[in-house]
RNA sequence: GGAGGGGUACCGAAGCGGCCAAACGGGGCGGACUGUAAAUCCGUUGGCGGACGCCUACGGGGGUUCGAAUCCCUCCCCCUCCA
């Protein structure tokens, strides 16, 4: 533990940076304090294992949860396996597919080596909650709704909005938080970060806690991340977003579309480059030095590198790629002339996903063989490999 | 337990006997433009057949009709109100 006490409170004010919410600020000094030289902290972050990606709108919690890593204290992560057989209150998006234990498995599978680009694997614990909620008697489960009231539940904005027009809210709604919380019981945790919109979920863990003999956490919640679009939160359902495990060439492509508005919020949020020395740059070089700071924080410097000079290529220059993907095509498609029907050889190109969509393409001009725009769909080209097929800006396949 | 509303394409939502492969919006895709894969504008958006055509489609099944997303029967599922 490197945080001796007389320094605590400008460890606080390091670690409070980029915050929504540090509640209580004071209690957090006291247990650095405390923490210093014995037990590290235990911080808390649930995770949602129903989608395959660990998103950059993740990577902001996380990267949390790296700076109390740093200092020494230890990451809990929890997944939600067993909440997420309940389903989710929190809003509008009610019913939420359930899963089998085993794609949660598959799913924290492909997790674990994206959570560990950002997290320090030595300082982290991943827990399921299932562990200790599956064992919960219904006495256990009773007593601990004893331990909350309908009215404390109720300040929830979304819940009084709810009671007051009316719209349904059910009891499982109400038990939801609760479990949340007895999973901070469960871990004892000392700290718990989460998005902002789930200030009320964290700071209800603080009474259950108090109640169940435990100092309550400290809750941190952090500004949630707009998704690509500028619009709406990041999200893999909406699709508006980047994940850290992408392809270097993507992530750079995605990042360098936001809008520029996201700019600063991006650079402040997802990275720790400095302000001053992007400040003054035109929009467009700073989303190139976004680009480029973020593919290099998952990829490493050559790989951004590559990246920005093969986007200046296909996309300044309109140039193809330098790796394009080659295809063999089935010799018995070329007629005995030696040309191919150019509806065939789209199909075999595997870049359209039907003949009907290959005619629309082509009556739109989107087509291209060996830079050539094709007009129509009765066009024969003669099969000489190899021959370059583009469609759309970006899309290209070489057959051969 | 009672009363009522509804299930339409990737999503939202019209249509309520032929003119419906299904309006409109969103999303997607293509084109133009651009510092950008943003914004904007234009186009396009079931599958198969190289054309006239065929097949699949409006919650499931059955029926009426020359003809059904549209009418009838039945089943399943959602929602609201009253108790």
């Amino acid at each position: 533990m490197n945080t001796p006490g007389r320094d605590a409170s400008q460890v606080v004010e390091r670690l409070e940076r980029g915050t929504a919410d540090l509640i209580p600020r004071e209690e957090l000094v006291a247990k650095l304090e405390r923490a210093s030289g014995s037990r590290p902290l235990r911080v808390k972050l649930g995770i949602d294992p129903s989608a395959p990606h660990v998103t950059l709108g993740h990577s902001v919690p996380l990267r949390k949860m790296r700076q109390f890593q740093d200092l020494g204290h230890t990451g809990v992560l929890i997944v939600g396996d067993f909440t997420r057989r309940i389903g989710d209150p929190s809003g509008q998006s009610s019913t939420r597919p359930l899963m089998s234990e085993e794609e949660i498995t598959r799913n924290l599978e492909t997790y674990e080596p994206q959570l560990f680009k950002i997290l320090d694997p030595e300082r982290t614990e991943i827990r399921r909650n299932s562990e200790w909620l599956s064992a919960l008697r219904l006495d256990e489960v009773i007593d601990l709704a004893a331990k909350y009231t309908v009215a404390r539940m109720l300040e929830r904005d979304d819940f009084a909005k709810r009671y007051a027009s009316g719209q349904p809210i059910s009891v499982l709604e109400f038990l939801y938080p609760l479990v949340q919380a007895y999973d901070s019981v469960a871990i004892e945790a000392d700290v718990e970060l989460g998005g902002s919109d789930q200030l009320f979920n964290l700071l209800i863990a603080r009474d259950i806690q108090r109640e169940y003999g435990q100092e309550p956490q400290v809750v941190m919640t952090l500004p949630l991340l707009i998704g690509t679009d500028g619009v709406r939160s990041m999200s893999q359902t909406v699709g508006n977003y980047v994940g850290v495990s992408e392809a270097p060439g993507e992530m750079y492509g995605k990042l360098l579309a936001i809008p520029d508005e996201l700019i600063v919020p991006y650079f402040e949020q997802l990275t720790d480059a400095d302000r001053e020395a992007w400040g003054e740059l035109p929009p467009r070089d700073q989303k190139h030095r976004l680009a480029w700071e973020i593919v290099s924080m998952y990829h490493g410097e050559a790989e951004a590198d590559a990246a920005r000079a093969e986007f200046e290529r296909i996309h300044v220059r309109r140039e193809r790629p330098s790796e394009v993907e080659q295809r063999t095509i089935d010799r018995a498609l070329v007629k005995d002339d030696g040309t191919i029907w150019i509806l065939d050889l789209l199909d075999a190109s595997g870049l359209v996903s039907s003949r009907g969509e290959a005619k629309r393409l082509l009556a739109q001009g989107g087509v291209r063989i060996n830079d050539e725009r094709i007009p129509s769909p009765d066009v024969d080209v003669p099969f000489d490999p190899p021959l370059l097929v583009q469609v759309g800006k970006r899309s290209f396949v070489e057959l051969v």
